[in-house]
DNA sequence: AAATCGGGGCC
DNA sequence: GGCCCAGATTT
């Protein structure tokens, strides 16, 4: 390393950490050093914007103090409280990791990046948040602000996402470290990254690297960094037996997975290739075991199907009621169906599109 | 290397 | 409509 090289690394922390102080939010999870409480955040955080998951992190945390608390919980617990902020295997490894690191580490957790990586749901970026935020191992965060703050910054327009430019981006973001202060320092290049050098229109007017930023001084600030395009969105269609009964029950179903939404609840759902006026009596037959004598009225709720927009699916939803002639309970289901009284359903960790259709048809007083 | 996995916010 | 978000895991 040359003297040059090595003078630019302590200029770029020193004007990183002084932005850092003046601008950065105050958020609950920079008053902490408790592995648990920074670990729990970090999982939150994962592809979430910070305003969306502080209310989450919140949560979790008044409800589980410890991890001791979250490992006692249940999975549907979790998951229940989960509801809403989407990715939902990371609620499930956030529980399994909870329940590993209580009993079998005596709820300590690892105190260092390689042990840390090997807890489920812990990758390369949580691993390093967590190593340096608690235990100030001096190793360098590498998520998508700080990709966009280096590919400026450097001037480096390799796909942020592709295999060479992931393994770049760390290598750069390592040789820019603070040794002597890595958990402040990985704190701030994100929290730059998010105010300051953000995706749309950068505030480069007003910013403490306009001389050495190779992306400012050409004028590439908005063409950097690159991303190698998504894969195309498949739509899908989801047809929802919503059965009610003389008792004010219905049937719902836990989704398994591979798939969506795995270990949430859903109504009994019939797939179709395209979209699908009306289910067949028979098909509600099949999926329900009950006979055709019994189902009294079908009915549809929604005139057009519901459009419900994953990042890689559009489902067109449709609901289905189906009015069962005396009881539900009682009946035996050809699959592994729970019924639930209508007014409980609030108590069961469903989909988005689930709990909006809840609300607006059953929630009225 | 590419696909999967959510939902909300912003333009 | 497209892109982004304190990414990880599977195929």
């Amino acid at each position: 390393m040359n003297y040059t090289c090595k003078k630019l690394e302590m200029n770029f922390s020193k004007r990183l950490l002084d932005w850092y102080k003046i601008e950065h939010r105050d958020l609950p999870w920079r008053h902490t050093n408790d592995p648990y409480v920074i670990w729990l955040s970090e999982i939150i955080l994962q592809q979430t914007q910070v305003k969306q998951g502080l209310p989450y992190f919140k949560k979790f945390v008044s409800k589980f103090p410890t991890v001791h608390d979250l490992a006692n919980a249940s999975e549907d617990e979790v998951l229940k409280l989960w509801q809403g902020l989407g990715y939902y295997s990371r609620a499930r490894n956030l529980h399994h990791t909870a329940r590993f690191v209580s009993k079998t580490l005596n709820g300590e957790f690892p105190n260092n990046f390689n042990e840390l990586k090997t807890l489920k749901g812990v990758g390369d970026y949580t691993a390093a948040a967590i190593a340096s935020f608690a235990f100030d191992e001096p190793v360098a965060v590498v998520d998508g602000n700080v990709q966009r703050v280096l590919s400026r910054y450097l001037g480096i327009n390799t796909p942020i996402n592709s295999t060479e430019g992931i393994k770049e981006f760390k290598t750069k973001a390592q040789k820019l470290i603070d040794i002597s202060n890595p958990s402040v320092y990985n704190q701030a290049i994100m929290e730059f990254g998010a105010l300051h050098c953000r995706p749309k229109s950068p505030k480069c007017m007003f910013c403490v690297f306009q001389q050495d930023c190779v992306a400012f001084q050409q004028g590439l600030q908005e063409e950097l960094p690159v991303k190698l395009k998504k894969t195309k969105v498949k739509k899908r269609y989801f047809n929802y037996l919503v059965l009610t009964d003389s008792e004010e029950n219905t049937i719902v179903q836990k989704r398994s997975g591979p798939g969506i939404w795995q270990g949430l609840y859903e109504f009994p759902l019939i797939e179709s290739e395209k979209e699908q006026d009306e289910p067949i009596s028979s098909d509600i037959n099949e999926l329900t075991g009950l006979p055709a004598k019994s189902i009294e009225v079908v009915k549809i709720y929604n005139d057009e199907p519901v459009i419900h927009l994953l990042s890689h699916r559009k489902i067109m939803a449709t609901f289905i009621e189906v009015k069962i002639n005396g009881p539900l309970s009682g009946i035996k289901f050809s699959k592994t169906y729970e019924i639930h009284k209508i007014k409980d359903l609030s108590q069961l960790a469903v989909p988005v599109l689930i709990q909006n259709f809840i609300e607006s048809e059953f929630s009225m007083a």
